[in-house]
DNA sequence: TTTTTTCTTGAAACCGATTTCGAAAACTGA
DNA sequence: TCAGTTTTCGAAATCGGTTTCAAGAAAAAA
């Protein structure tokens, strides 16, 4: 059924029709309301491909992330941020597509991909500083909105890394603990994992505490296995430390399984906080002490910021949510 | 950039352009190689509004999962499986579209939005067998793929319960238990639930083993909350269960907790096996013993089902996948 | 009543592809 | 050389909407 096939049944003109759909004023209320209780009647949905052509406007809102670095759609940080993503733009009337690199258009990008399916936004996540792709799209014509990263010339949305920086530190501070060492997200070019090592190393100045050698370790993209071994180095390290702050949740999971092998226990002999506070944290034995992300505001402000950049509100903010500081059971006083 | 402009450019016509990008027969070697040249220098992209409009195709898979349960993106075996159906439909050229109840379109149902955007299937997480709307989905024309759930006459992918559940059980039978209580996901419509009780209830008979009264006690959706208050319950029981297995490693995290705090410990006093292997699972204290759902082979074949179904090549089937007993630390021989 | 202004309406062009079908061009073979 | 085939090509219709603009109808002003 088309507005055609409605039109012939109705003796009115298909723009008619069009216009009654979209609320243009230029319709007699009498026609009006018969087109629009016949329209109900049918439950009719005009044609999205049909509307898009013509208008050039899709509603749909493009999402690209990096399996590569292993923070793809089953990371709990991830989903839950596109979880309230997805919620806000649809309240403005979009959806959500994924990026693909697909075997039948055969394109090697995402922008091209994105080009070809006509998004009108695209919020990307997750990635280095370097990557190409994502320059790509932050040059191109899409509206373009970077989560878990600052990039000059991009809209961006961060958690107030700094700040969840300082929280940890002076925390552990408080407690005391006067050696304390930090297992960094990776070595590179992770956005995230260098501005929370630079925040680690800010904090402890502030504090006037001197970083020991060897008491910055690097992880490999978060993952468990590379904080396991990170973990591992610091207690091979001739000075011990008394507090671990780690850029992850999972590596911080990672490193009280190390510090457990080792015959030590967390906090008595070595006090552990993480960064994230995925649902894992509050699993932990002891349950972790970390800094939250607030995912939820996280998605909600991209998805606000994406829906202004649309609409050429406006362009080029660099938007942080704070964090919160949650105090559990991984720290204790020295 | 067009096939117009192309056309205009190199002397052909659209018409052409348009059979050299889609492989006709009828274009001589000469033609096809200019345009195709062309086509690559200016590395174009058609469009893909105007071509679904008249192919009526539309290379995108339309995913619906259902937040009111919690069983939303952010739930880890959700988002294990989409991840994976995401890869393989890619591979068939597909793309997946998140279905939407649009405040712009007013559409009450995942049906008419999939209509409006002309998906070529659908896959559906996740409900319960009385769900009108996955109902409406499975009767339409269009294809469409239900995973974790089995339904009359709509094809579906499921995890194989009923052996996971016997594992379970033979399992704890093996290790001496014979008072073995049951947290069941969720009292209602919940399929995965009512399968794996009956499940238990099954393996127990076979074991020729008594459900004890009050041995049963359900969750909420199998939430961490109301595994929590259902373990607490049996504690409660005037017999207390040696061993209790869970319908999801979420619900048997909560069931430790509630057994640690009520002064017991896993599993020198109470063993616990889940149901899942979620990435918890490892992390717990002890480590959970669960059964493994292979998320990778359920996103995979849900995708070569559906695509399948999308070429007619065959409709209705049910597809079992493989479970896996997982062993780790929280049962203990009485 | 006539003139002017404001409301309604629909014909037609357009968005960017695909596909049919007839005709021209290029080959056959005799 | 010419009739008969086979290739190659493109005009035009189609998919299902939107939007402009001219014109007719109705309302307001004179």
């Amino acid at each position: 059924m088309t507005i055609y096939d409605i039109a012939k049944q109705l003796n009115v003109s298909p723009a008619t029709v069009s216009k009654v759909i979209n609320n243009y004023p230029d319709v007699s209320v009498k026609t009006r309301e018969k087109v629009q209780n016949f329209l109900k009647e049918i439950n009719f949905h005009p044609n999205a491909q049909a509307q898009s052509l013509s208008t050039k406007k899709s509603w749909m809102i493009g999402v690209v992330y990096y399996e590569e670095t292993g923070v793809g759609l089953s990371h709990p940080y991830f989903s839950a941020i596109i979880d309230s993503f997805k919620k806000s733009v649809e309240a403005e009337g979009y959806s959500i597509h994924f990026g693909s690199k697909n075997s039948r258009l055969m394109n090697d990008n995402y922008l091209d991909y994105f080009r070809y399916r006509n998004v009108d936004g695209i919020v990307v996540f997750c990635t280095d500083q370097n990557d190409k792709q994502t320059w790509q799209m932050i040059e191109s014509d899409i509206p373009v909105v970077v989560i878990d990263m600052k990039i000059d010339g991009a809209t961006t949305i961060t958690s107030d890394n700094e700040l969840g920086c300082r929280m940890a530190i002076d925390y552990l501070v408080g407690l005391g603990h006067r050696k304390i060492a930090h297992i960094a997200g990776c070595r590179g070019n992770n956005w995230a994992s260098q501005v929370r090592e630079r925040g680690f190393i800010e904090a402890m100045t502030q504090n006037q505490l001197p970083i020991l050698p060897g008491f910055i370790q690097y992880g490999q993209d978060f993952t468990f296995e590379s904080g396991y071994q990170a973990m591992k180095l610091l207690l091979a390290n001739s000075e011990r430390p008394t507090a671990v702050f780690s850029a992850s949740d999972l590596m911080a999971a990672a490193a009280i399984e190390a510090i457990n092998d080792a015959g030590l226990r967390v906090p008595e002999d070595i006090s552990v906080i993480g960064f994230d506070d995925i649902e894992l944290a509050k699993f932990l034995k002891p349950k972790l002490t970390t800094i939250r992300q607030n995912t939820a505001e996280l998605g909600k402000n991209a998805a606000k910021l994406l829906v202004k950049h649309i609409d050429k509100i406006q362009t080029e903010v660099d938007f942080v949510v704070p964090v919160e500081f949650i105090e559990r059971q991984s720290c204790k006083k020295i």
